[in-house]
RNA sequence: GCGCCCGUAGCUCAAUUGGAUAGAGCAUCAGACUACGGAUCUGGAGGUUAGAGGUUCGAGUCCUCUCGGGCGCGCCA
């Protein structure tokens, strides 16, 4: 729709320019859909951004282009069957339905490339950096959003056209480490835990595992050789709880690697040092962030009574750089809002260090708040009763007897918010078996469309219509087939569709991933708001149902399959735009629901009518 | 105290990045419906976008201030 409709205003612009308007060559043409119908199909601002260009008023430019899409119309081959100069220079387009079919064609055709845009002529290269979780501890929830919106982003990225690549920085060094092993060691042991170290059952979990598989490292007094190991432990848990979110990355970078094998952290501190921004003071080095977007300087090296040692801030220098030095020219990190006072500093440290400004983007995330049963559950990790990924997802797989329902809830769930506003997740909510829960909403939305294709194909009432030849699922796009579809709310759709990669565009632009989880919300409306008023408005059912089929003894002669066709093949689009959103949001989008969870809830047992007539 | 983010319908949140009359989902009220996949569909009510000023053709969006909430302000990571 949006392509057939581009191709004629450009014709339109490209007549105006030989007869001597100042037109630019291939124009951006952005086109949006008015809320208000009686704005038209479509609306163009063109004419508003063509304006100085052309030195013409908004308007007058806006008439000259709209007489030439008029005059084109009237001949009658234009997909725009009427244009109209609104406002300060809109031009609203009425179109023919033949540009709402073809968005049917291009669907079709693409299948599940529709909304994947080819690679970006440019030589830029993204890489996203997210969860990054201390291997201290196993993901918790609140790892969860940052995990799932930076995998999200980098899906909704690549198929916007970037090239990007995906790294999880394992923070394997350094005293906080040292405190899990030490940790570890106590719990082994039964010796004090350190102060500040950590608690939780996982310890114990990790204590045990050290005892069967490494005595040695416990019988050994080198505490980094052990917090070493019981971190590459909980590093495994972690990538286990990342697969089954259904997030892979390219590549796991070690802290310690980086920066004590490969020595990629004194090649970055000598730059600083070259570049004069290192500055020594009461026994320590510092970074001079100080008036680079920074309140302050920051330490880099620790003071021999601090224990001397490099501080994260330092190697995590070390480790942007290198992203730079391995050829990526832009980088996104997904931090929680907890560590925004963070960014300053690294964004000083790289423009420092000559990188360019925007290079260093951080996407920060709201924090999450857990609602179980209506209340809000308090978590801190130090004490260790936080809520595990794991558990969450266990717990919502057994709720639904679904297996991966957890992942495409909590999924869906994390998705359905801006980046910057907090959320809440109620874990009853994402149980739920139910419309309540957007996720069960969203796939099930998905299954509907594909029963009603196997109906078509399978069920034994429509035997005799698929044996006369009449009726079968169209297996590639027919315009006159498609003449057929005139329903208003069919053309609506198409037009929904039409905006999706579009749509996908601008959430990559603005990191938004969240703005596909509203589109796949907004067409399961469309479509459900749909499929009901076939039946209750305009009686109008896309197979005959029973009540036809019993008045019409010769219904299989007498119904009208071509326009059951027609639908048939608008569904096959439909669901395939569908389809593809969800996939682009990493949620599975199932050909049907499990129907073995139970219909009702036990407290939901009928009750006796309070006020039930006597005899 | 300073800095960052937020404040939109009773609740949870959107708003095509400065565009036309601020929209959804729950909740509520009124109708229709007994199902081509499950309490579904249609419509109503609900707003000075926290408040005040400013920028311009045009502001929920940008600037300043006030109020309220969250987070951060370590030689932790």
């Amino acid at each position: 729709m949006r392509t057939v409709v581009r191709a004629a205003l450009g014709e339109a612009l490209s007549a105006l320019r030989s007869e001597g308007v100042a037109l630019p060559e291939n124009p951006e043409i952005g086109l949006e859909r008015p809320r208000l119908a009686e704005h038209g199909d479509l609306a163009t601002n063109v004419a508003m951004t063509l304006s100085k260009a052309a030195a013409m008023k908004p308007r007058d430019l806006a008439e000259k282009i709209v007489a030439a899409l008029n005059r084109r119309a009237a001949e009658g081959d234009s997909p725009i069957a009427a244009a109209e100069l609104a406002g300060p220079g809109f031009i609203n387009l009425k179109l023919r339905v033949g540009a709402f079919h073809a968005v049917i064609d291009e669907v079709l055709t693409k299948g599940a490339a529709f909304g994947q845009h080819p690679p970006r002529d440019t030589d830029a290269r993204v890489l996203v950096e997210f969860v990054s979780a201390n291997p201290t501890g196993p993901l918790h929830l609140g790892h969860a959003r940052g995990t799932v919106v930076g995998d999200a982003l980098v899906r909704v990225l690549r198929a916007a056209g970037h090239a990007v690549s995906t790294e999880y920085y394992i923070n394997d060094r350094g005293a906080q480490v040292l405190k899990l092993g030490l940790s570890v060691r106590a719990r082994a042991t039964g010796g004090a835990v350190p102060d500040g170290g950590y608690g939780g059952a996982y310890v114990t979990e990790v204590a045990e595992w050290m005892k069967q598989h490494h005595p040695e490292r416990l019988a050994s007094d080198d505490d980094l050789a052990l917090a070493r190991v019981a971190g590459e432990r909980i590093m495994e848990g972690v990538r286990e709880t990342l697969g089954k979110l259904g997030v892979s990355f390219d590549r796991f970078v070690s802290e310690r690697a980086l920066t004590e094998e490969e020595g990629k952290l004194e090649l970055a501190m000598a730059r600083l040092e070259a570049a004069g921004l290192i500055e020594s003071r009461d026994g320590a080095l510092f970074f001079k962030s100080k008036g680079k977007g920074d309140d302050k300087d920051r330490v880099l090296k620790k003071s021999a009574e601090h224990g001397g040692d490099w501080t994260y801030f330092a190697t995590d220098i070390a480790y942007h750089v290198d992203k730079h030095t391995r050829g990526f020219t832009h980088l996104i990190d997904v931090w929680g809002a907890d560590h925004h006072g963070y960014v300053p500093r690294v964004r000083g440290a790289l423009e420092s260090l000559g990188y360019p400004k925007g290079a260093f983007e951080v996407l920060l995330l709201q924090l999450v708040k857990l609602i179980k049963d209506g209340q809000e559950v308090k978590f801190s990790k130090r004490a260790g009763n936080f809520v595990t990924i794991e558990d969450v997802l266990e717990e919502i797989d057994e709720a639904t007897g679904v297996p991966g329902a957890g992942r495409d809830a909590l999924r869906l769930l994390m998705l359905i918010r801006s980046h910057d506003s907090s959320l809440e997740l109620d874990i009853d909510v994402a149980k739920k078996q139910s419309n309540d829960n957007p996720v069960f909403y969203a796939q099930m939305t998905h299954a509907r469309m594909c029963s009603i294709a196997r109906r078509v194909e399978e069920s034994a009432e429509m035997a005799e219509a698929r044996a006369r030849g009449v009726l079968s699922v169209p297996a590639r796009f027919d315009a006159a087939l498609a003449a057929r579809l005139t329903l208003p709310e069919e053309l609506d759709i198409l037009a929904l569709c039409d905006s999706f990669p579009g749509l996908v565009v601008e959430a990559a632009a603005s990191r938004a991933p969240h703005r596909v989880a509203f589109f796949v919300l907004e067409l399961a409306q469309a479509f459900a708001s749909y499929f009901t008023r076939m039946q209750k408005v305009h009686n109008e059912p896309i197979l005959p149902q029973k009540s036809y089929r019993d008045a019409h003894p010769d219904w299989v002669a007498t119904w009208d399959w071509e326009k059951t066709r027609a639908r048939l093949l608008w569904l096959s689009a439909v669901r395939q735009v569908y389809a593809n959103a969800l996939a682009l949001l990493g949620i599975s989008a199932p050909e049907r629901m499990h129907r073995d969870a139970p219909d009702e809830a036990p407290e939901a047992a009928p009750e006796l009518a309070p006020e039930a007539p006597q005899g």
